[in-house]
DNA sequence: GCGTTGGCTTGATCCATGTCAACCGCGATA
DNA sequence: TATCGCGGTTGACATGGATCAAGCCAACGC
């Protein structure tokens, strides 16, 4: 059930609790670099908040574009269908990063968003954004960053498809899940994936056979743990030579 | 050697010739949607030209991030070095296209960018570009719908990457370029490539042999006539079946 | 406690593409 | 005109990962 605004002043206190100048995220996401001022502002902006249930869209490939999605909590998939059934996963997203980039170019969306976990995002209306970014040049210069930081990402994830092998994939792909999870603070060597065998193997372009195939080679070698979803690193450098294997 | 720029009036004319307003790729380019004084205002931004002759770098990875490209006339590719010295194409890019994108995240190219025959390029000094956009609201948002359309076509080659075998890539790869040459008015069934097999492979996760077997069977099978890098294609809807065939 | 289900693992086999190697053809250069 | 070299083609063979199939494990409902 849709939660209602409260509008008296009491109450306000949990709406700041929720606003970006108060999101411990802050440094992560949208607001970096902001003055406590044009926090402000951007709070104004960003104040619909939307839960997302395991398994559910937070939107779907077609539907119209108006808005981005920050993730404040919980993780995403998002995946790409072809005409012919054929599907990818594109990418997995956690808290502090954006979704729905995408959709600038046609006013549509391209892909689906989907809730790997409970997820909560805050919806940021495009136009407003615009708008506000013309305002702030931090605000405008960030955006421009994150935006382009995406299409670094996805050279990398080319890459990673065009050049490497199964094990370097999946080395790839768990040192900068371990990264990732670093930089929110949790911890480098221990995490719960998200995501099945067969995600991971969408998103690395192989069968989920492969990329069970290669967690027990690695656990073999002594590189990780893994039980079901629980993975522990217990090497990272090992991880890392695996990556340079070269063909 | 350097054009030298004069300075009377009267030459003025072949300066107005090579601006925006003036510029036939106005349409595909960076200026698309602007009102004549808007576009003026974009014409004093865009002032450097540049030539890259055939081979050279237009920048190289690693370098400071000021500018974006444009490509006035030409044809570029992108590429990624790895550490291990692995390296993939990440795309080409031709007229009216923008290069550099990917350099406003860490405010340094992430890749090279590399002219396939004699090019010339108007250079787009990019805090300026931040500048005007803040002021044009029609610019701002059509800048953002070409960052977001460089996300969406990177989404399109994971896929291919990830879900498509070696002809299917091919095929793709073909109507891609043909494509590209129509709305620029060229023939859509003639064309000459730009670049080797090797980098046909590179950018398809392929290696040289097999490109050329698949450019061989597409010629047996009367699809397309392949005559080292001059290729005309026969049956177009033969080629789109030939991308649905599912492994 | 028992069966069901979905996700995961493992083995056996197959095949698309990589690898290695020979050769061809065209343009550049002497 | 002869030679060289690079890019392209083609063939023979090797192999990584896909495919097919069986079985395991943990969570969940009955």
């Amino acid at each position: 059930m849709p939660q209602t605004r409260p509008l008296n002043q009491e109450v306000s206190l949990s709406v700041i609790k929720t606003a970006c100048s108060n999101c411990n995220l802050r440094e992560l996401c949208l607001p970096l670099g902001l003055s406590l001022e044009e926090l402000e502002r951007l709070d104004d902006l960003v104040s619909t908040r939307r839960r997302v249930k395991r398994g559910d869209h937070l939107y779907r490939a077609g539907e119209g574009f108006d808005a981005i999605y920050a993730i404040r909590s919980g993780f995403f998939k998002t995946d790409v269908l072809l005409e012919d059934g054929r599907d990818q996963v594109t990418g997995f997203q956690m808290a502090g990063e954006l979704l729905g980039l995408d959709g600038i170019s046609t006013e549509h969306h391209t892909c689906n968003a989907i809730a790997l976990e409970d997820s909560e995002v805050c919806a940021i209306p495009f136009s407003r954004l615009e708008g506000l970014s013309r305002e702030i040049h931090t605000l405008q210069h960030h955006f421009h960053k994150v935006m382009s930081r995406e299409i670094v990402r996805d050279h990398g994830v080319m890459m990673l498809l065009g050049t490497m092998r199964a094990e370097e994939r999946l080395a790839a792909f768990l040192l900068n899940l371990s990264q990732r999870f670093t930089s929110r603070g949790f911890s480098h060597a221990e995490f719960y994936l998200r995501m099945t065998r067969e995600e991971i193997g969408s998103y690395l372009g192989l069968k989920l056979e492969t990329v069970s195939r290669a967690f027990s080679k690695f656990q073999e070698e002594g590189h990780i743990a893994v039980q079901q979803k629980h993975i522990r690193i217990l090497n990272v450098s090992g991880l890392k030579a695996l990556m340079n294997h070269q063909r």
